[in-house]
DNA sequence: CATGAATGAGTGTTCATTCAT
DNA sequence: CATGAATGAACACTCATTCAT
């Protein structure tokens, strides 16, 4: 059933988040997913390739979402504001996506340097689905500055730096404040204005 | 002999920042000192303690620099470009400070959670300073906005996080440059100019 | 199944009486035991913890036999008796009972000085049992001065020492022969007459 | 110098009483002794001869007394006797003979399967020492029971077993007291009346 | 399909022993 | 002679992975 790979999944997202890749082990996965190790091991490769399965499915429906909502799109200024709201959608939905933030900013550097020949594949495709987010945010910075809507003192490869650093930070303080119980002074409301700001910081005077 | 212990550390930062903590092994971090595993031993209680005493010396020197240049200041937006520019001083001075902006990155989630005993006192320098470094920031922010120089639209918090997710993710992309040798479409230079305009975000109109 | 525990403990039995704590690794008891030595850890704690259970069994079941032999007796020379009879029984039965004496002999100081938190309950349960040995000898000694059957110008702690010290003596002289094939010059025959002839020391003429 | 072996030989009595063979470090004993590690393998060949050399020192000093003492006496009773008060003056005289008892009796075993070739020279001498003072005691016994005054119904080897293991009891009795503080019922006058009361048990009636 | 008992490779850590100073 | 910094072999312990049931 795909039902159980999910289920996997939804237990690795958490568990993964909250333990890190090294101190989650398949035996607490396979308790907070209510099954057996052994199970995990007929829907996956091992234990590196549920985190890349997980981290795969992310990007994907990121770059869907930006498909279907940004590509669509004309003015630079929309596409950017609209690829926004698609991150907020999902990062910020519920607590499985805080999850997968925090998985996904671990488990990338680890990924370029995967030796693993069986998850060679895997490896590749979440590669391409990165550069794909990374060239669709570059694209509507270049595209905006080519149409003299953004600035174009400041290059689309740094500008995208700081707006997914920016996003990633603030969402990072969220899931630490929703694990921890820990006040970190800002709310979901307070993150959109300021991310709002950042890009407001690119358009063109 | 404090060089010892220097090197332990210098190469410690290296392997921990390729491997990351997981992957990162006491023997491979004594190869690349050029020493045998056991005087490790002699120098640290175990290899979280190498992992802490990095983190602690790094966040120390950046509190320490601001101590200096930025608590001395008066103008709210001097002490934020000041701030600035003691971070890019010491993040992008050279191979290890990158590696040392990885390294905490992937760290300090961990060490909220720790639990050793012969490490409690360290882990609690090390939050202590963590959080001078946010206080630094935030006061900043707070500062300026009270005197009416920076806008009072957005939390001190959540600015804070903006700037710092931004320079995290810029630096980190210049480590990525510099250790896999691939191309990422921006220099120091841009990383800089970028992030003087984040700041100027702030600004009030 | 909990006779693969039963395995552990019989295997470790052996090489711990043999090898001595130190110089008995995990891997040979695993190897005696005919399993990996990750299987150890499924039913133990840690190497310690193996044999501060086989000590613990141990004790329990020889102050169970005085429960149900001794302690229902009203004749102190009967109980003290029947106790030499319960240890000879013990003691001498096979070849693993030869060998609990000798790790029981080798643990006991290291057992008071133990730190490891994990094991302080099975730490305690040792002590006490250990006690209420001690206690039941002393208990006999006691009743039979005040009953006027025993000499009452030593003391009873004194006349267990004697006791014990002397079963344990010639049990590990038994230990001796039965694992380096070596002469003695004394059975178990001789065994039990001189033990009776110290126990006869201890009656009122 | 001579005078620094014997600061060796004493740290180590003292170190190897109180932690056990396998918990005794080197560098303890060193510190113990006010030198450093490297100047004990100067004096000795490695830890296992410090040891050696301890017990070695030990037998051949009762074996000196006896000879002295015992081997000039006629009566049986008078040797035993003597013997016993030999023991008492070595055993009981100081906090290192008592530490002494201790490290020979947790030694014993381990020799006899000692496979270290630069040891097996000392090791014969100990064990040839323990034999010729198992004899000592084994031919009072027989000299005694051959001249009709010690009872002949026990074997001369099981009296010397029940003596040496009484005696051994009882002196750890008084090596806890002394270093743990715990109060265990008896002093060395009590140790001395229940001694003399086992060797009476030999006397033929 | 599902289980979880069993495996054993891999690593952190200790400490006896050596040797340059 | 004396030091103690440095070495590295050895072992306890963990946990990803397998497979008999």
């Amino acid at each position: 059933m795909d039902d159980k790979r999910q289920r996997i999944l939804d237990a690795a997202t958490k568990v993964l988040a909250e333990k890190g890749f090294e101190y989650a082990t398949i035996s607490e996965i396979a308790r907070e997913a209510g099954m057996s190790t052994g199970l995990i091991y007929s829907y996956f490769k091992n234990k590196m390739d549920v985190q890349l399965s997980l981290i795969l499915i992310f990007l994907q429906t990121i770059n869907e979402m930006n498909s279907q909502r940004v590509a669509v799109l004309r003015n630079p200024f929309d596409k950017l504001y609209t690829f926004l709201h698609n991150c907020e959608d999902l990062l910020l939905k519920d607590d499985s996506s805080l999850c997968r933030v925090k998985v996904l900013h671990e488990a990338l550097p680890h990924i370029i340097g995967l030796k693993d020949k069986g998850l060679m594949q895997k490896r590749a495709e979440i590669l391409a689905a990165n550069n794909y987010l990374i060239a669709t945010i570059d694209e509507i910075m270049l595209k905006g500055q080519q149409e003299g809507v953004f600035d174009s003192t400041l290059k689309p490869t740094v500008m995208r730096q700081v707006l997914s650093g920016a996003i990633e930070r603030i969402v990072y303080g969220l899931f630490f404040k929703r694990f921890t119980g820990e006040e970190i002074g800002y709310d979901k409301q307070d993150a959109h204005d300021a991310l709002v700001r950042v890009i407001e910081t690119f358009i063109k005077k």
